[in-house]
DNA sequence: TCTGGGGTCCTAGGACCC
DNA sequence: TCTGGGGTCCTAGGACCC
């Protein structure tokens, strides 16, 4: 592969800073968003502002800690259509620099510089400050950049100067910047692999890099084991994908209370038909059908199970859905109570299906499929 | 009465086919 | 009687990400 400049583009406190623009008398508190905004009811914060932050709250927190953590902060419910028109907004700005764009989901990107005019100036940092600049005018939001030869160190690299900053990062910085850092900081080791890695007596990434590459692959195979070591050493050829199709689309729902699968059959199976219903209006409007019908339930112990079914033809039909999803969750062991119910359609293809011709033999008109409306020339699941 | 909602990708076993 | 391999699809679970 040629030389590249890869930008990882991440808004700062998004769903936060959102907020706050609708609210200025807010700014300088500390805010947090999530759930219904109501730290009584069930529900974790998924952003906070600085302010909150200092106070130790995090997203995923849930709401009702996050109030004893810091009981003057200000609490507000999630808006996602809000955030999705500013996702739109900072994604289009973007897009008058370049259309090389990876979306990776509604509020961070990954920007191919490689053929951006003057990139090769002060390691792309005048280009990136552009991309600032173009942004806080589309929005009046900030963001922080990170600037590397791959996405793996860009990722890396935007995260180091939050808020407002630029990192350029370069091969020769690997082992100062990058391997001091703590192995969770690599996208893709989550939790489980962090507890693992930390039994070895592996806490940085230069001890990542260090360790045998035998070695993790006896303990994480050779896929993941192979990967962590090139991931280590900062090597990542992935390419920048400017457009995907959807595999499945869900809709679940966490209960106020936990509910009987027995006991309350009722109130279940209500949830479930209105589930389909939400479900089979978003294939409607995105002009999607699927094969495979499946539900999620999540336990009190919150352990999860799921079962589907995969149909003949692809469907987009509410009716056909919550005849599958039922007869799936006729298969969840009533094993305990549950706390969330979900369903699922994957195995997703484009158009509107084939019809069934109905009793009389008349073939139904086959429903067009919504409009695609995507304002930029990549498509994600926040371009609806 | 901790712990949301919407996604992707990987693994692994069994069925089924050639 | 003994002995094969792929390859693909389906299902279930799990890790991880935003």
């Amino acid at each position: 592969m040629s030389w590249r400049r890869i930008a990882h583009l991440d808004m700062d406190a998004f769903y936060a800073s959102v907020e706050l623009l609708r609210r200025p008398e807010l700014r300088g508190c500390p805010v947090a968003i999530g759930g219904h905004g109501e730290p009584s009811r069930r529900g974790v914060v998924t952003t906070a502002t600085y302010e909150a932050r200092a106070s130790g709250i995090r997203s995923g927190m849930a709401l009702r800690r996050a109030a004893e953590l810091c009981p003057e902060c200000v609490f507000l419910p999630v808006d996602f259509a809000e955030y999705r028109r500013y996702s739109r907004r900072f994604k289009a700005a973007i897009a008058t620099l370049t259309d090389r764009i990876e979306d990776r989901g509604i509020d961070e990107v990954y920007i191919d510089l490689s053929a951006v005019p003057g990139i090769r100036v002060e390691r792309g940092v005048p280009v990136a400050r552009d991309l600032q600049r173009r942004v806080h005018e589309a929005t009046g939001l900030g963001c922080s950049i990170g600037l590397a030869p791959n996405k793996l160190l860009a990722k890396i690299a935007s995260e180091l100067h939050k808020p407002g900053g630029i990192t350029a990062i370069d091969e020769y910085d690997i082992a100062a910047v990058i391997w001091p850092l703590p192995v969770r900081r690599i996208n893709g080791i989550g939790p489980k692999a962090d507890l693992r890695l930390e039994e070895l007596g592996i806490r940085t990434i230069g001890a990542l890099a260090a360790a045998p590459p035998a070695m993790l692959i006896a303990h994480f195979g050779r896929s993941f084991g192979q990967w962590m070591h090139e991931a280590a050493h900062g090597r990542d050829q992935r390419p920048i994908v400017t457009a995907s199709e959807p595999v499945s689309m869900s809709r679940e729902t966490t209960f106020e209370h936990d509910l009987h699968l027995r006991r309350d059959w009722q109130a279940l199976a209500a949830c479930l038909a209105e589930l389909c219903r939400e479900l089979a209006g978003d294939l409607h409007r995105r002009g999607y059908a699927g094969r495979t019908i499946g539900v999620k339930a999540r336990y009190d112990d919150f352990r999860i199970v799921t079962r589907d079914h995969t149909l003949a033809l692809a469907t987009d039909d509410a009716a056909t859905m919550r005849r599958v999803a039922f007869e799936c969750l006729s298969r969840v062991p009533a094993a305990r109570r549950l706390r969330l119910l979900g369903v699922r359609v994957g195995g997703l293809s484009r158009g509107a299906p084939p019809r069934q011709a109905d009793a009389a033999g008349v073939v139904a008109a086959p429903s067009l499929a919504a409009a695609w409306q995507g304002e930029l020339p990549f498509s994600g699941p926040e371009n609806p």
